[in-house]
DNA sequence: GCCACCATGTAACTGGTTACATGATTCG
DNA sequence: CGAATCATGTAACCAGTTACATGGTGGC
């Protein structure tokens, strides 16, 4: 028996960041740094991706064909823009759909372990996290209105991040040690 | 001006899997192999953790002097034992609190550029997520009176999945295109 | 006694984060 | 004009995942 001869086959399928860059891409030309900027504050609240990585998936998606330079700027500034390709790419990106994901958060490892806590620690966290979704669930609502009626579809996951943090905080309200004054 | 010289200073705290491992070895000793089996079906539900990992932060955990090797068996198994040094280390993650989490969801992303899905890819993924979040919310139920009776604290986090799960069902049930056949 | 499966672990790769570098621009 | 700040990018590190290896065990 011999093992099967291994062809690096660089795989073609952009991964989800590539393929968030190339979703943005869609509307107009841009550098990494434009990119980073434009995703922080939209796709950036569930996907967060930073500009090393940007950088890292633009290099990628050239050598694949997927984007070409679309001018130069001053210092060493590139635009970039897609190809046909590319856009091909992304759409079966989109046919092929997202893997179900699991939820990720240490807050939940901290409360599993929570009776080897002191109370005041306990206490500590549960008060920083009110005020962390306090804040995003006031940011996102101030958000609405302005996306909503020019983007109706990604405000779907506006609704989601709202619908999230008033969740959290419900369960961060209903949990044992989170009323009494220690 | 120098730079300052840097020094090469092990950081001394263990990361949240590390702690995650000196967490479980506060009830017992074990091996590798039973720290991710124990993991997978309490903390894996909210705070992945593969085997690779496990190993590999052992390896950190006994060099730090966190834990120490209790005894060995066959093939390559050794059981790991909490050193006083490890539960202070323990205690300390505990007492600074988890950093603020951000949602990363694949799903969020595709429906953010939904609007360049086809009807079809749009359905389908839907349908599949549907599925997905409906069996883990039959799991986390069905988990629920096991666990709650021996383990209040941990449960906590059972809420809370069970909670999230009816939250993205609500949720994709509310989608525009989830209800239209097509 | 061998085949299948379980227990145990290592190695290699990919993706994400942090830290650093450096060229323009603005403003007091 | 010099200092602060913004724009742009690279490099190094860390953590997570996938793929592989190998030693025991239990049933036929």
């Amino acid at each position: 028996m011999w093992s099967i001869p291994k062809v690096a086959e660089a795989s073609d399928t952009p991964n989800a960041t590539a393929a968030t860059l190339l979703g943005f891409l869609q509307h107009s030309n841009a550098s990494g740094y434009e990119l980073a900027a434009r995703i922080e504050h939209s796709v950036g609240n569930f996907w967060s991706v930073t500009r090393s990585q940007i950088y890292r998936e633009l290099r990628w998606l050239e050598d694949a064909g997927y984007v070409e330079v679309a001018g130069t700027g001053s210092r060493r500034r590139r635009d970039y823009r897609l190809t046909e390709r590319g856009r091909a790419a992304f759409e079966a990106w989109l046919a092929e759909g997202p893997p179900p994901e699991l939820i990720r958060d240490s807050l939940l490892l901290f409360v599993f372990f929570a009776d080897s806590a002191s109370p005041e620690a306990r206490l500590r966290v549960v008060r920083e996290a009110q005020a962390k979704h306090t804040a995003r669930l006031a940011a996102y609502r101030a958000l609405l209105p302005e996306v909503e009626p020019l983007a109706p579809t990604p405000a779907l996951t506006l609704h989601f991040g709202i619908m999230y943090e008033e969740l959290v905080l419900r369960w961060l309200d209903n949990l044992p040690w989170s009323r009494s004054p220690l």
